[in-house]
RNA sequence: CGGGGUGUAGCGCAGCCUGGUAGCGCAACUGCUUUGGGAGCAGUGGGUCGGGAGUUCGAAUCUCUCCACCCCGACCA
């Protein structure tokens, strides 16, 4: 592909309302141009990075036997009725009415297609165990579109389904598809983590995310560094301390602390240890309770986990935080105060909690801080739970290593889904028994347009975008020193070009009559992998010049030979 | 949905407070020069100032209203 009759359409200026780095560069390499919110156009260099992840993700599943097909993407309602989502889904689902008045939806997901397909078309156990998928455009209405194609409206999507006869055989696809998975993401040149994830209401076994490790994740996993187990935060469980509780040293003393309503307060004015101080935090009681609050305890350097405190039976679902009218009016002091120590209103301590002595926490009354607390001497050790978020350092819940934390983008979920939709849809198979079988369903989505951003947020520079070779729209850059002037320059640029052509490269070859500064700025913001330049100076030697975009050297290469020598040199 | 903000040329912005008919940088186009890290000079084109209504002799500017977009939160995964 020459420049001169590619559509390349750069800006130097970053837009003014792209956030994060991928969406920037999207926009100013032209890779996307936005419609409306949420909703964006690819240009030919954002589709061709596009369908290089479309065909890695094709050819992985293809190569792993599971079916491609197209789905429509208008679905009546009748279906989503069937299953409840019509009502369920909620405003995410894109609600659309045709001229004879009938509903229809922009399809967000396809299980209720495709349970139509598999309840008409699959008869006999002996069809079994198979999996369909597709590579569609998805449509779910965001409440907040936001981070370009990251969060979009309108989104490429592989969405795949299996259909068994029991689920020992959905358990095995489940685990052949969390490899292929990995194959994909591997292929695609990104580093990612595999982690366990909320199965949720659904009520299906197993489930996981697929997370593309980038600083600007909006989700935070925590993963081993002496095994493989990785979970989202909100999962990870915290192994109680192995250390027993220390003995009480010190005496429990009430000090006026006016000026500290917060740990960081506290610690700040009395020049605690943060471990030493306990925060207590009031929440709704489940109805259940004796009382309408309830206390949770944790280590002032910890952070209370929501989930995992709603998942207590004394916790009211959805977890609610108190108010501070609701607070005084229990206690008889504000939030700042608040402690185990003469509390009244039941409680529940985070492990870690459990093992402290001498600590420091609110004394329920306004200004005041007990110091010095211990468990049973003071105060009887309340129920015991793990309540707080992992940090790092952590011992990880497999028992072998530490847990790190890192943030992560999720570009892919696989799911054990059971027979929530083939019961409520019907689909049914006759068995080896002769007797008619649900079939379970497990279904797996990958976010293709995701994964364009977020393998931006992992590769780039303050230059520009660094793609992996694998994914890169092109994969050579040829750039000509003033080939205006140079016939010999021209030349040589010309048969390097026709060469890796022929040699089936993807070669991007700068023939715009352009100074070399544009043509490195542009060919660095696209970030195309390897570059050759090509030059009066190197040709007297005989050179070329050849630079991987990653690096910041550049080596010289001999003409004679030279496309041989950047063969050799492309991975893959 | 709640709170905040912004809409002026393709992009980034000034002008608005204090009303007088629109400007800067980049980009684009033409010519000449230039050509190893986003060139220089000269010239050119491009804007119903988000839409509508109102106040006024006169509105980008003041008032009302609608719309779009962005940010924070809630929601969703």
């Amino acid at each position: 592909m020459k420049t001169s009759t590619f559509h390349l359409v750069t800006s130097r200026e970053t837009p003014a309302d792209a956030e994060i780095v991928s969406h920037q560069l999207m926009l100013r390499t032209g890779m996307i141009r936005k419609l409306t919110a949420g909703i964006y156009s690819w240009s030919p260099l954002g589709w061709r990075v596009l369908k290089k992840v479309e065909n890695i993700v094709r050819e992985e599943m293809d190569r792993a036997g599971y079916l491609e097909m197209l789905m429509p993407a208008v679905q009546p309602a009748e279906l989503w009725r069937e299953t409840g989502r019509w009502e369920d889904f909620g405003g995410q689902l894109l609600k659309m009415r045709d001229r004879a008045g009938r509903d229809f939806v922009f399809g967000p997901t396809h299980e209720e297609v495709i349970t139509d397909i598999a309840r008409n078309e699959l008869r006999s156990y002996k069809q079994l165990p198979v999996t369909f998928y597709q590579i569609q455009t998805k449509f779910r209405d965001e409440i907040r579109p936001r981070f370009g194609v990251m969060r979009a409206r309108e989104f490429l999507m592989k969405d795949g389904y299996s259909f068994h006869i029991d689920e020992d055989s959905l358990d095995k696809t489940y685990w052949e598809m969390y490899e292929v998975y990995s194959r994909i993401f591997s292929r695609a040149g990104l580093k990612f983590r595999a982690v366990r994830a909320d199965s949720g209401a659904i009520g299906g076994s197993a489930s996981h995310e697929f997370h593309v490790l980038a600083d600007s994740g909006e989700d935070q996993i925590a993963f081993s560094d002496g095994s493989d187990f990785a979970a989202n935060i909100e999962l990870a469980e915290v192994l109680p301390p192995p250390q027993e509780r220390p003995a009480p040293t010190a005496d429990i003393e009430l000090i006026d602390t006016p000026d500290a309503h917060t740990i960081e307060e506290l610690v700040n004015q009395f020049d605690l240890p943060i471990e030493k101080t306990v925060k207590t935090l009031v929440v709704e009681a489940a109805e259940t309770s004796a009382s309408d609050l309830i206390a949770l305890l944790v280590r002032g350097d910890h952070t209370l986990n929501e989930f995992k405190a709603v998942k207590l039976e004394q916790v009211a679902s959805p977890l609610r935080f108190a108010t501070e009218e609701e607070i005084r009016e229990t206690i008889g002091a504000g939030p700042g105060s608040l402690g185990p120590v003469k509390l009244n209103i039941p409680c529940i301590a985070d492990a870690s909690v459990a093992v402290m002595s001498d600590f420091v926490s609110g004394a329920n009354q306004d200004n005041k801080h007990y110091f010095g607390i211990n468990w049973d001497r003071d105060v009887p050790l309340p129920a015991v739970a793990d309540l707080r978020n992992a940090i790092e350092g952590d011992p990880s819940p497999d028992g072998k290593g530490k847990l790190r934390l890192a943030r992560g983008i999720e570009v892919g979920h696989i799911f054990q889904l059971g027979t929530k939709y083939s019961t409520a849809m019907n689909a049914v198979v006759l068995g080896e028994d002769g007797k008619s079988h649900v079939m379970p369903m497990g279904c797996y989505g990958i976010g293709v347009s995701r994964i364009v951003a977020a393998a931006i947020e992992q590769n780039h520079d303050d230059r520009g975008i660094c793609w992996p070779e694998p994914i890169a729209p092109f994969r050579v850059a040829v750039l000509p020193m003033n080939a205006k002037k140079s016939h010999r320059v021209r030349e040589a640029a010309e048969k390097l070009y026709a060469d890796l052509t022929e040699a089936g490269v993807e070669v991007l070859y700068d023939d715009r009559n352009v100074r070399p500064g544009v043509m490195f700025n542009d060919m660095e913001l696209i970030g195309i992998p390897h570059r050759v330049v090509i030059g009066e100076r190197g040709l007297d030697k005989g050179l070329l010049e050849y630079r991987l975009r990653t690096s910041s050297e550049n080596e010289n290469i001999p003409l004679e030979g030279a496309l041989k020598n950047i063969l050799a040199r492309l991975s893959g």
